[in-house]
DNA sequence: GTGCTATTTGCAACTGATATGCAGTAATGG
DNA sequence: CCATTACTGCATATCAGTTGCAAATAGCAC
């Protein structure tokens, strides 16, 4: 296994020609890291607290960047109101579910939406892309 | 039929304890007058086109007081990064498709997912509250 | 209609999330 | 280690939505 997880990133980022810099690695490195999506402000908050100097706007740059390289999933859970980014690497297709209480995030393995494509194609005549599917609820602390 | 939808939602307007007034009449007949969701902006540009006097401020706070109330549903749109809002009265549980290219948003009758609540229950332990299922793509006249 | 009270409104100012302009810095290929 | 060009930081702007407060008004009682 000569190709890490971590090269095969800076590859797909140099083959955009794009580099692999100090703070972008900083930033996948915490996505990694965590297992339920971030918020750029949650991202930075990280970032501060392991003493890596970055700017705000720098984590948004990054965020946009690795969106468009299509190495992070940009997200926007039920009635949140903002954005939320997750590491694609190595992860399957799924959706969410958020407490209404303490906000607690999982991941919900399942998608039943599959089939449904074809169908809305039929209904509607668009060519489908992309769905959102995020539910909300209330975890079992919070109940 | 001595009801009409007018009367119904003044009757659980007051019913709140809160008041119909001539900015939350003008607010509720543009969302009703419109078949698709609108955001805040758009929803005061109309009332401004029908020279409607209105303070942005107004219509956002009219859109909260009648969420609260029940009587129109907030949404959030596949990756628009702001909400949306649509009359209730009349209307089955339904989902949207919004175009990429001229923005075009299309309600999708269907809802796939009613038989799932139970699994994902059983699965996370959260007692399942609202989900939003939102899809992208391109629209006849974009493809 | 008159008057009373609580809700609503308009205006201004504010917050929070995100974007942009620009000058300086640093990652890559040669 | 040089040149090129992407990236970063800082300041500043924009956009969506909220809040404080005094003036206006809807709804009710008379």
């Amino acid at each position: 296994m000569s190709h890490g997880v971590k090269t095969r990133m800076k590859d797909e980022i140099r083959a955009a020609g794009r580099r692999m810099t100090r703070t972008r690695r900083a930033v996948l490195a915490v996505l990694e890291a965590t297992r339920y999506p971030l918020s750029p402000a949650e991202l930075y908050a990280r970032l501060k607290k392991k003493n890596i100097a970055i700017d705000p706007v720098t984590v948004y740059r990054n965020l946009t960047a690795l969106k468009e390289l299509g190495l992070i999933a940009q997200l926007e859970l039920h009635h949140e109101g903002r954005f939320r980014y997750e590491i694609k690497e190595g992860r399957d297709h799924h959706h969410h579910i958020r407490c209404n209480g303490c906000g607690r995030i999982v991941d919900l393995l399942l998608c039943p939406l599959k089939k449904l494509t074809a169908m809305i194609e039929q209904e509607t005549r668009f060519v489908v892309g992309d769905h959102s599917l995020e539910w909300s609820g209330w975890c079992p602390k919070c109940q």
